[in-house]
DNA sequence: AGCACGCCGACT
DNA sequence: GTCGGCGTGCTC
């Protein structure tokens, strides 16, 4: 191996075959650093270049950098070559590695880590000889569609005059501030989807390629097949988890080839190389699975937001229901708010009820009360006598949430965690929904022997079970994560319902996203309270986004949606969030969430990150917290900055598959300042583990959805 | 994070 | 005498 005199510096020798000094990443979060390269001699090749490097005894995929940084190589140390360059393909463009490079920075992970994470797997299997057989098979696309001689365009609506109003406000914008941001508000059904496609219509007729983003790919297959019908002769690809790791990389290849019009996919889509990207469409952008919950915990939204501003594209995000984060940049005037107040086709939204529980009479003492308050009961009657479908919504699955002996107070906890084990009556186990030990149910007591241990609480097994006796002969189906485990039993339960074969469907939120359902006409909210008082500031958001778009299940045909309605059972009816959603008033909710956030110096009025540790023992996750605080503190005090470093705090969880979970909350009403701590101190942190044995994983999450 | 090397128990 | 447990340490 060839000796330099020093690290990055180019061998400057012509006659050497010109090898040179290259900073590259590999995927290695070791460095912690966020700039680190590894230097290697290769021939002259530009940033963004993908390689084969040596690494200890491996062989693994390299990112050719745009400098090196933080390199550690000692003067004189003898460097590694490259092994091969993947040169059928161009490099990684300009945009992108800023994307990657910001995102590393703001989630603080390795740039090694953050821009190989984001690369089709696939990728790091293959030399240059397979790349390049590849793409010289079928062009490169494998089984994709070439390009047609089907219009380019389908016929499409006019637009209402909401969608008109609409489209014009978004082009002066595009005509004012290219890379600007706009908030489409529009509730379910008032056709902010036709606002989406003419945008891409638009950008696509420039020769431009359009990035879709939703929260999950298998809840949308509606807005893939509209986009296929709308723009038959362009070629659309996706990006999500549930492609084989063939497809995903021929997918991207497309994307990063300029080949592929339109990009649909789920969050990681948002670092698709786009080189002629025109639009970014946010889809649902309050979802909470934009924000990725290991690794490099990113917000695609936000990186979506960053990326239109870094390559001067229009982002267009849509809800019904915004985050109060994105409500907020509306309101102060950074994102262009974009307002959509009517459904389409005259079509009302569904009225909404509220059931005031606690004006119910009392069941006997000694008994559970019933699950539906009697007027809801008449409700669902009258619609089976209309022949139209209810929906019954329980965010809980199960037969019931715990078992409980009423002799010894015995309950059925979780040997591993902190939570009670749900009692599943159809196969007759209790199973921990946290870690997933479960065994049979016991006939008896495990701890005094009493025969009569009861079910205490209500979940959609038990709900679906109480429905039958309650209105025999009725047709339930019920929908959760239990009854669709099997491959293909979603689509059929979901057809039986189309189908009309189904009077009353159980579900749990599983349900309330994404799905069309014709024939219904009632939506009840069996038990929606818990969301109200969860210790998680974001509780009454989620739970507004959540009855709204249960909401919108009802009615979605326009000839019955004038008698279609939400009945909301609630114990606590006067709460604004229920007096809000009772007049569908997004707008008066959010406001009277900003103010109590604005209160509690929480988000958008703060900036948090949450240090979370899990260990062996409750002391070690305490110690590890109680050093890594103790340093934070010293920083904030020798910088005089205006960040708080909260004391550790058990989660609600606080023990998961045997492990003790703490964590630490860091909040700042200046991200420069919070992000400028997180820089000097996570360094410090992976030292910290060797302090504390017993420290099983510790992950830092800048802006956290739960606290 | 992989994937080595390294130093002590039950097997062909 | 070997196969193999996972404890520490390195990777341009």
């Amino acid at each position: 191996m060839p000796e330099v005199p020093a690290p990055n510096e180019a061998v400057d020798d012509p006659v050497e075959t010109a090898q040179q000094v290259l900073p590259v990443l590999v995927d290695m979060p070791f460095h912690g650093a966020l700039d680190s390269t590894l230097s290697y001699l290769g021939p002259a090749l530009p940033p963004g270049s993908l390689v084969r490097a040596p690494l200890g005894h491996r062989e693994v995929l390299g990112l050719v950098w745009d400098a090196p940084s933080d390199d550690l190589v000692a003067p004189g140390q003898t460097l590694r070559a490259l092994l091969g360059t993947l040169d059928p393909l161009p490099p990684l463009p300009l945009a992108w590695r800023r994307l990657v490079r910001f995102a590393a920075s703001y989630y603080q992970r390795s740039l090694g880590e953050m821009a190989l994470s984001v690369l089709p797997p696939e990728l790091r299997k293959l030399d240059p000889a397979s790349l390049t057989r590849r793409l010289r098979r079928k062009g490169g696309l494998g089984s994709a569609p070439a390009p047609t001689d089907a219009p380019q365009t389908a016929a499409r609506p006019e637009p209402t005059e909401d969608q008109a109003q609409a489209l014009a406000q978004l082009a002066a914008l595009q005509a004012r501030e290219p890379g600007g941001t706009a908030l489409l508000l529009g509730v379910t059904g008032s056709g902010k989807t036709e606002v989406y496609l003419r945008r891409a219509e638009e950008a696509l007729a420039q020769g431009r390629q359009v990035l879709v983003l939703v929260p999950e790919i298998n809840l949308t297959p509606q807005l893939e097949a509209r986009l296929r019908d709308r723009f038959p002769g362009r070629l659309l690809v996706t990006q999500h988890s549930g492609l084989t790791p063939a497809q995903r990389l021929r997918h991207w290849l497309a994307a990063h080839l300029g080949q592929a019009d339109l990009v649909l996919g789920t969050r990681m889509a948002v670092f698709s190389p786009l080189p002629r990207l025109g639009l970014i469409v946010v889809d649902e952008e309050h979802d909470a699975s934009y924000k990725q919950q290991e690794g490099a915990r990113y917000s695609a939204r936000d990186l979506a937001v960053y990326r239109g501003r870094l390559e001067g594209v229009p982002v267009l995000l849509g809800s019904a229901t915004p985050s109060l984060e994105s409500w907020r940049h509306a309101q102060q005037g950074r994102y262009a708010l974009v307002p959509m107040r009517q459904r389409v086709g005259q079509g009302a939204l569904p009225q909404v009820r509220l059931v005031d529980m606690t004006q119910q009479p009392q069941a006997p003492r000694g008994q559970e009360p019933p699950p539906l308050a009697a007027p809801v009961l008449a409700a669902l009657r009258e619609r089976l006598e209309r022949g139209e479908q209810s929906l019954l919504f329980l965010n809980r699955r199960g037969f019931a949430p715990v078992l409980h002996c009423p002799a010894c107070q015995w309950k059925s906890d979780c040997p591993h965690c902190s939570a009670w084990r749900v009692f599943h009556k159809l196969d007759r186990t209790l199973r921990c929904h946290h870690c997933g030990f479960s065994d049979r149910v016991p006939r008896a007591c495990p701890s005094c022997g009493n025969p009569d241990i009861q079910p205490v609480g209500r979940g959609t097994e038990r709900l679906e079970e109480q429905i039958g006796q309650w209105l025999p002969g009725v047709r339930v189906a019920r929908i959760d994560a239990d009854s669709t485990r099997l491959k293909g039993t979603l689509e059929q339960q979901l057809s039986a319902v189309h189908a009309g074969e189904v009077d009353i469907l159980v579900g749990t939120q599983m349900v309330t996203k994404g799905h069309d359902f014709r024939r219904i006409t009632l939506v009840v909210a069996v038990n929606p309270d818990g969301a109200l008082f969860t210790t998680d500031f974001r509780g009454p958001e989620r739970l507004f986004a959540t009855l709204m778009q249960a909401g919108g299940r009802a009615g979605r045909d326009a000839e019955a949606a004038a008698r279609s309605e939400l009945w909301i059972q609630t114990w606590n009816p006067a709460h604004a969030l229920f007096q809000s959603l009772r007049r569908h008033d997004y707008e008066s909710f959010a406001a009277a969430q900003l103010a109590e956030r604005e209160m509690a110096g929480l988000p958008p009025y703060s900036h948090l990150a949450l240090l979370r540790v899990e260990a062996r023992t409750p002391e070690a996750a305490q110690d590890f917290l109680a050093l890594a605080r103790r340093d934070a503190m010293a920083w904030v005090e020798a910088q005089a900055a205006e960040v708080t470093v909260y004391p550790p705090v058990p989660p609600y969880l606080a023990r998961v598959a045997g492990l003790e979970r703490r964590q630490m909350l860091l909040e700042s009403g200046s991200r420069p300042a919070l992000q400028a701590l997180l820089r000097d101190w996570l360094p410090g942190l992976r030292g910290l583990r060797a302090q504390t044995p017993g420290v099983a994983r510790w992950a830092l999450d800048v802006d956290p959805l739960g606290i």
